[in-house]
DNA sequence: CGCTAACGTTAGCGATGACTGACAGAGTGC
DNA sequence: GCACTCTGTCAGTCATCGCTAACGTTAGCG
């Protein structure tokens, strides 16, 4: 066990070009679904299931208002991510650290 | 534009959960790519394989010596990414842009 | 209720990716 | 030269991913 479950997931996220560019988009405001997707050329199909996967990997929240749903960027992920980073390039001693607060 | 091109392979490679471990094992130590191998419950060529993307991506660094190479993760990566991530939540590419358009 | 708007979900397809096994190459020592 | 070690490369397989098109669902309006 390296990595925990949502890590992995936010790390998969990240890999897809269109979900950074996504992230982007709402980094700062709030957006609907619908929005989004008429930022891009793809189908809206497709950005939904981008969102899909953005928000089953926590980097992304997910509000209802009607029948619209705005998404926003979570900043807490930033500071998963970017923890995450620093525990893969720091030393054994913030590994073992970590280790130790995993139990 | 949105992601230049050696930042774009930085996250697809660290998508993969065993690129990740081979990047931690390299963060602090340089390794040869067998004692890499030994490490992992895979064949040696699919940790050969998951070398050269890492190498590609900019993450990790190839040094020969005799009929070894030794790997050992770039630490300039670390902050590439980290800029990366902040340029996509707080839009900071924007704002450091007016700043250097201000002086 | 019927109708529309705004979304998500499913099935299926083509492309990409991680893996194994067999082979090739470069360096060292005899 | 020959043998041995360490490592990358190639071919092929199976799973996963991103995409489109058609369908299902929920909320609001008349």
């Amino acid at each position: 066990m390296t990595s925990p479950a949502p890590l992995d997931d936010m790390f998969r996220a990240l890999a897809e070009p269109r979900r950074r560019d996504i992230l982007r988009l709402v980094a700062d405001t709030e957006r609907a679904a619908g929005e989004i997707a008429a930022e891009f050329e793809v189908s809206r199909t497709a950005v939904s299931q981008h969102l899909t996967v953005l928000r089953e990997s926590g980097l992304i929240s997910e509000r209802r208002e009607g029948t619209r749903r705005l998404y926003r960027a979570r900043r807490e992920a930033l500071r998963e991510l970017q923890k995450a980073l620093d525990g893969i390039w720091s030393g054994a001693l913030d590994r073992a650290k970590a280790l130790v607060e995993e139990s």
